[in-house]
DNA sequence: GGCGTTTCTTGAACTAGTTCAAGCGGTGGC
DNA sequence: GCCACCGCTTGAACTAGTTCAAGAAACGCC
């Protein structure tokens, strides 16, 4: 359970085995249910999502009430809404489990007594931030350098297990169309 | 020149004096004509930018070799390709002044030195990350939950000054569409 | 203060992707 | 083992936004 968060810490930062074992006071396990919720739209975001196994999702609802899915989070990925979680305001997203998932927890109000104790952790999360602002860049500029087509294409090419793990309706959505027209692709590459 | 950059850090932590007087040994100063590039696309992003004045934008170019606009930065923002930076590879960006602008360069390889003496900065980073990971959320959000007319009239109201300073044709790519449709948006709108 | 470049506008033809509706297939629940 | 539902497919009509081209306006620079 804890195996895999501390091995993704030590990619970034080393922790002695002493602290290693701290991090069980501060993060709880958790496990959800396919389509269970994590966060509704309007609640407040408390906490911050490592998945262990499984994958969560962000999603919205759009005027026309169709589920728009912003981002996904499989395996050794942090997942929460920062913007609701820093200034304590209802969120506008849901956060969902895609299938069966564990996660740990950890509780904004924890979260500073966890650096206080280690602060290498600070760095971690610094670190952690920037592979995700880089990876919200590279994700708008493939919405905008390609053709819906050619994204389907690179992502699943890029990705096929991942796939094959997803509804396809949730995949249009974050790939930016509509499930009939990634059904037409689909059809189309034979 | 560094007034600008101590106010913001002093919004996410706190710096002594003599702190803050360390700090013009790290960052340094940098002007920049209109259109002047800081990073080429291919070059290797080696550094980290604060906007004391003026406005940087990070763009790519599509494969019609149209400019699309993916982020902009005024004052008080940060602004590189992290990407490039972590990885040390070449960037798939162009980042450039849109008018003329005032920057402080953090230099990647001095960063370290900075964070060792100044650890406090090492958490003003992380919050900095964490409300442009926010940011940038809302940004998907945006782009896929409403039409070109609607984020143009709600861009324009949110940031009236702005809408003045920037050509036209940035400002349609950043919202994702073209500058003869904003055209038509602005006239429909009489 | 004028010249050259850059930016903005307008219209007409076009297309990528949407919408709606109907049918089909698999599968999870009891 | 059957039913109900959910997700996927297909086609036809549609629309938001693009493309191309040409002219008008505005701006920055020496």
């Amino acid at each position: 359970m804890y195996a895999s968060l501390l091995a993704h810490i030590a990619r970034y930062v080393s922790l002695s085995e002493a602290e290693a074992e701290l991090l069980p006071q501060y993060l709880k396990p958790l496990t959800l249910a396919r389509k269970e919720h994590l966060l509704l739209q309007g609640q407040v975001c408390t906490a911050n999502y490592f998945v262990v196994q499984g994958c969560l999702r962000t999603y919205f609802l759009t005027e026309k009430g169709a589920e728009q899915t912003v981002q996904f989070a499989i395996e050794r990925w942090w997942l929460t809404d920062y913007a609701s979680l820093d200034a304590h305001a209802p969120s506008e997203f849901f956060i969902q489990a895609v299938e069966p998932t564990q996660v740990l927890v950890l509780e904004q109000r924890v979260q500073e007594e966890l650096f206080a104790q280690l602060p290498q952790l600070e760095r971690y999360f610094r670190l952690v931030l920037q592979r995700a602002t880089a990876a919200a860049l590279f994700r708008v500029k493939v919405l905008f350098g390609q053709t819906g087509a050619a994204r389907y294409q690179h992502f699943s090419t890029a990705f096929p297990e991942f796939v094959q793990r997803v509804p396809q309706y949730m995949l249009a959505s974050y790939l930016g169309f509509t499930p009939e027209f990634l059904s037409k692709i689909r059809a189309r590459m034979e």
